[in-house]
RNA sequence: GGAGGAGUGCCCGAGUGGUUAAAGGGGACGGACUGUAAAUCCGUUGGCUUAGCCUACGUUGGUUCGAAUCCAACCUCCUCCA
């Protein structure tokens, strides 16, 4: 299995990346001889990607790190179809000012990844609307719609999934797979593309695309999947106490980004390490021989490394510092994450569980009265057991902020502004 | 177009006229134990101006003292037939 010989296939194999590879051999040599260029396609369904996304974006950078040359794919068209594989239900439909954002707003995390530019080696964005928009129906449908096989279509496992579980796929949906097929033909045609990497759950689709590129073109296409990643415990990765991890700073922090790494579980952390970070595997090893208490350590430097390369080395060095200070000190950290609130509010006096629903550790008024109940909540440290008490002005420490904990881990300042 | 079946809380899934804000499970959150881990155990899990009130079982009406439960129409999905 790792008797790969090309720099890019013996990294991913040695790291963990590879689930399922077309033709290993033959994918072994053509990255010895050439430089290949190899995409993977992003959904802009939401205005940033999340954590279960790094894997795919890792892949791309070892691409370019080992020679060749890495294009992302935005589904900016395909996003208007939706990728109905091993989905239970029919995704929304999203409307084009929607997806023209949130690919610009993805757009800006690729750059901590990868060197973009017009050179060789130099990374590309594409958004496949640019040749899926203009198709013609008809034209489509004979150059295109010939080569598949509704028999075969109807026999892929992300297909069946729906079907079996007696829930309505949409025509609509069910093209989905020939437009993806179609952009791997089309990447070729423009980029000289031949390779497509993608989770394993693409795989179906990305056969499709081998398949069309032999009809059309009589091209020879390679793929390569990752496995879909679980934490040991079975939790799909990229969610986390407060929902999704993800990659823009505007939604998650770095200090919570931060945060999520630091709470791998045990079991995880070597596999994380080859994964997200670009530390090199003998030193991995070394860190992950650390046994009992000493792996949180480890952790620390998993956290700080994946930080490092999404954010900068300076957000992570400055979260790992307030995650230090909070935790291993009790101390106040000035960087917490932190809600603003009037000077006269607060002065007047502020309920508690307002306070909980202002700072986002609470949905509502009912869900912070429970945390109350249930001895969650602390004040500067002092457990709060009156679901009335009243915060105010006096509360505020010698830096001018009250702590406000949900738990032992969620920490908020909250600031008379 | 015809015949039959289904639509319940974040998800799955019970419930066929009243003590049902709706069993059970999952997930999530909190607590205990720990190492900011896992496993385990306990608690919570619609909203509000909370001894009360409001909203909720596909949608809209109806029957009834009272409906998630009965009736009608509509919407959506599934299966078979055309």
């Amino acid at each position: 299995m790792s008797g790969f010989k090309s720099d890019f296939l013996r990294t991913l194999s040695e790291r963990g990346f590879i689930h399922q590879v077309s033709d290993e051999t033959g994918l072994d040599t053509l990255f010895q001889k050439e430089i290949v260029t190899g995409y993977i396609g992003f959904d802009p369904t939401a205005s940033s990607l999340h954590a279960g996304s790094l894997i795919q974006i890792m892949m791309l950078h070892w691409l370019q790190q080992t020679g060749h040359r890495p294009i992302a794919l935005m589904g900016g068209g395909t996003g208007m179809v939706g990728d109905p594989s091993f989905k239970d239900e029919a995704r929304k439909l999203m409307t084009e000012e929607t997806i023209a954002g949130n690919i610009e707003s993805i757009k800006r995390c690729f750059s901590q990844y990868l060197t973009f530019g017009d050179g060789l080696r130099d990374a590309v964005m594409v958004n496949n609307a640019d040749w899926l928009r203009g198709l013609n129906y008809l034209e489509f449908l004979r150059d295109v719609g010939q080569h598949f096989s509704v028999n075969r279509m109807l026999s892929f496992d992300s297909v069946k999934l729906r079907l079996d579980r007696e829930q309505s796929l949409s025509f609509l949906e069910f093209n989905y797979m020939i437009l993806q097929a179609y952009d791997f033909v089309e990447l070729h045609k423009r980029y000289g593309v031949t390779f497509q990497m993608g989770g394993s759950d693409q795989w179906g689709n990305i056969i499709n695309g081998i398949d069309l590129g032999h009809r059309m073109l009589d091209a020879q296409f390679y793929a390569l999947t990752s496995p879909l990643l679980t934490t040991s415990s079975g939790a799909k990765m990229g969610k986390s106490a407060t929902g999704a991890v993800w990659l823009n700073a505007d939604l998650v922090s770095p200090y919570a980004f931060w945060q999520y790494w630091r709470n791998t579980e045990d079991a995880d952390v070597e596999r994380f390490l080859k994964l997200y970070t670009t530390l090199p595997l003998g030193e991995i090893t070394r860190l992950a021989a650390l046994g009992g208490s000493e792996i949180n350590e480890t952790k620390k430097i998993l956290a700080t490394e994946v930080t490092a390369l999404l954010h900068g080395r300076n957000a992570a060095e400055e979260a790992a510092e307030t995650a230090r200070k909070t935790f291993e000190e009790g101390a106040l950290a000035e960087n917490l994450p932190s809600v603003e609130i009037p000077r006269d509010t607060l002065h007047a006096g502020m309920g508690v569980q307002a306070l909980l629903v202002q700072a986002g550790l609470a949905a509502s008024n009912g869900e912070a009265r429970r945390h109350i109940q249930g001895g969650a909540v602390r004040i500067n440290d002092e457990p709060v057991k009156d679901e009335r008490a009243v915060v105010s002005a006096d509360q505020l420490t010698g830096e001018g902020v009250i702590k406000l904990s949900l738990g032992r881990k969620k920490h908020i300042l909250v600031r008379a502004v």
